[in-house]
RNA sequence: GGGGGCGUAGUUCAGUUUGGUUAGAACGCCGGCCUGUCGAGCCGGAGGUCGAGGGUUCGAGUCCCUUCGUCCCCGCCA
């Protein structure tokens, strides 16, 4: 670079610049040769940049710029000028202007790029995973990535603004039973001994409550070990934070304002305050999944009175051994559904568990099914039932609940999707109240916390602990985008005794509750103040907010779904050095 | 642990259903021409372990088995 500076970025000339000396650096996106006159756009993260070497005006430049080629690093001195008329490129910002060359410098060439760095081509992710470094120079990922910078520098300026403090927790925790497997790292100078890599700081910011730190935020990575998926990576960021001397309504009213702020300033879209509630029971009937996508309405509904008698006998047992029978109307969709399509939404819900998926079609005719002549009478109060009109089409989940609702709020998702319900630039917020305290595993032969195991119950829910767990509500809440779930929280158990009840209801002995949780217990017994807390998945957020598919595209270096980092390889092997220091010896076994 | 998709030139793909001559296209790359382009244009050229291994066959990119990579989903993720 010698004595070179950047006086400008790529994106920042305009006509008023005309006349100025100018030293632009970057890299060299595409290098247009006319045999005379030679165009580089030179990029860097701000834009591009159309730079011009022309024999006659400056011969020496132009010999240099012969050989440059696209992805080199380049310097250039030169005059700012108004680009001849007819060549204005109105698609660019800097499209009217351009850069005479007086001086150039390569700074660096280029190995010819694995793929193209363009807005135009698209490589396959595992190529672009295993060149990282290059992907990331692409706009999209620029973009995506400055997009997430906005959404977590609106979070703390938000936060510091209501007067939270930013205070981290360590990594090297100690690992818990309950909840996702933990990462481990064993510890060198306690040989046989591991950490764990925090699942959330949980345990940690109730701690700052006990400590006194009544408003607490931190926007941390958190690390769970199970199995990837499009919205999840192995670690991952939250925004957690933990108030002290509130109630729910306070919270939610705090973090409306949040997402009010970071659409306003991000997206510059205008959000209403009193985001829609609804009772996880109602989210599960109404839309057979605790993230509801409401978006649009397409409700899914019950209808076992409906079949408990009907002449179909699939439907008549599945009533009779306790399963539901669930109903969509696929409004319109007679038009726009072909048998094939049909048979590829059946396909979607055998996947999921179905046994098949009925459906009437509604016609001006009448009604066209495969089951309706078993349905008899019952096939008009169904559809009468479903405001079905000539045009529809009604399908039909019939199993064990949980099932049901799993394949029915694909189809639901899947229908709402095809039939061109979901519009882009929707955002649709919704808060799920009152979880279930706890879960039934049935193979544990135990209880789960459904939300984590310092979830406070509902007051009025306390004295079920002994009489009836399972029909325990939780002070819990979420926070769904687009049906998404993007954060969850809720009021925490800030007296011992409760906390210590909640432990016995999981099933923990006393010895376990105490080696794992001990230290927690004898906390809240210091004047633990009524607390409660959320933590947002930040990924998540950015992934909506710039239009993603996958959580991968936010984040800077994602790893495939084995876990894996292309570019860098890990996870590795590691010296037998290293392994002797921890005391540490493996033994690769098969798993069953 | 399970279900499904994909893997062919540097990249994105076609070809695989129904096995048959020398495996194609576009972009990129290299060379030539070209002084106002902006996904420049024109002409020419190089470039292939058809993911890997095994099998069937006179013959396999194509059929079978095994395996690896990658993506989506179920389980799992308090």
């Amino acid at each position: 670079m010698g004595d070179w500076r950047r006086s400008h970025t790529c994106a920042d000339l305009r006509p008023e610049n005309i006349g100025q000396e100018v030293c632009l650096m970057g890299w060299v996106q595409r290098r247009r040769d006319h045999g005379g006159v030679i165009f580089v756009d030179l990029r860097d993260r701000e834009g591009l940049t159309q730079v011009v070497m022309s024999p006659e005006y400056n011969k020496d430049v132009h010999a240099v710029a012969d050989s440059i080629r696209n992805e080199f690093v380049v310097a250039v001195k030169g005059k700012v000028g108004m680009r001849p008329e007819g060549t204005l490129n109105d698609k660019l910002p800097t499209g009217h202007v351009e850069v005479m060359v007086d001086e150039l410098k390569i700074l660096n060439n280029s190995n010819t790029p694995p793929f193209m760095i363009d807005d135009f081509t698209n490589a396959n992710e595992d190529i672009r995973l295993k060149y990282r470094y290059l992907d990331l120079r692409r706009r999209k990922i620029q973009n995506n990535l400055i997009t997430r910078h906005n959404i977590v520098r609106n979070m703390r300026e938000y936060l510091y603004d209501k007067g939270f403090l930013d205070i981290e927790t360590p990594f090297l925790t100690k690992s818990t039973p309950e909840g996702a497997r933990d990462y481990l790292v064993p510890s060198r100078v306690n040989p046989g001994k591991c950490y764990a890599l925090p699942q959330s700081p949980q345990m940690f910011k109730q701690l700052l409550m006990v400590g006194g730190y009544d408003k607490y935020f931190q926007i941390v990575k958190c690390f769970r070990d199970e199995d990837l998926r499009a919205d999840r990576q192995p670690e991952f960021t939250q925004l957690d934070i933990e108030m002290s001397f509130i109630d729910r309504e306070d919270l939610m009213e705090l973090l409306e304002g949040l997402f009010i702020q970071i659409f306003d300033r991000v997206k510059g879209v205008k959000l209403d305050r009193g985001f829609p509630r609804m009772s996880y029971d109602d989210a599960m009937e109404k839309y057979g999944h605790d993230a509801p996508d409401t978006r649009f309405d397409m409700f899914l509904k019950t209808i076992n009175e409906l079949v408990a008698d009907c002449g179909f006998k699939v439907f008549r047992e599945v009533v009779a051994e306790g399963g539901v029978v669930k109903a969509i109307n696929a409004k319109g969709a007679g038009q726009k559904y072909s048998r094939k399509d049909i048979d590829s939404l059946t396909e979607l819900a055998v996947s999921l568990g179905a046994g098949g998926l009925a459906y009437i079609k509604v016609n001006e005719d009448g009604l066209q099914s495969p089951i309706v002549k078993f349905l008899g009478d019952s096939a008009d109060k169904i559809v009468s039932e479903m405001n079905g009109e000539p045009g529809d089409i009604i399908f039909f989940g019939a199993g064990k609940k949980d099932i049901v609702n799993l394949y029915m709020s694909k189809v639901r998702l899947r229908l709402g999707k095809e039939l061109g319900l979901i519009k882009e630039g929707d955002y649709s917020f919704v808060w799920v109240l009152d979880f279930p305290l706890l879960d039934y595993d049935a193979e544990a032969k135990r209880y789960v916390a459904m939300h984590h195991p310092f979830t406070a119950p509902l007051d009025e829910d306390i004295p079920l602990f002994d009489t009836d767990p399972g029909q325990m509500r939780a002070k819990a809440y979420d926070l769904v985008l687009n049906g998404s779930e993007i954060g969850g929280g809720s009021i925490r158990i800030h007296r011992s005794d409760v906390q210590e009840k909640m432990f016995s209801a999981l099933g923990f002995t006393p010895e376990e509750r105490e080696y794992k949780f001990g230290f927690f217990i004898e906390a809240l017994k210091y004047g633990t103040p009524p607390h409660g807390g959320i933590a947002f998945g930040v990924d998540r957020i950015a992934t909506i907010l710039t239009g993603s598919d996958s959580i991968r595209d936010v984040i800077a270096f994602p790893k495939t779904q084995k876990a894996t980092d292309q570019m860098s390889e890990a996870p590795n092997n590691v010296d037998e050095k290293q392994l002797k220091e921890l005391c540490m010896k493996f033994e690769v076994v098969e798993s069953d």
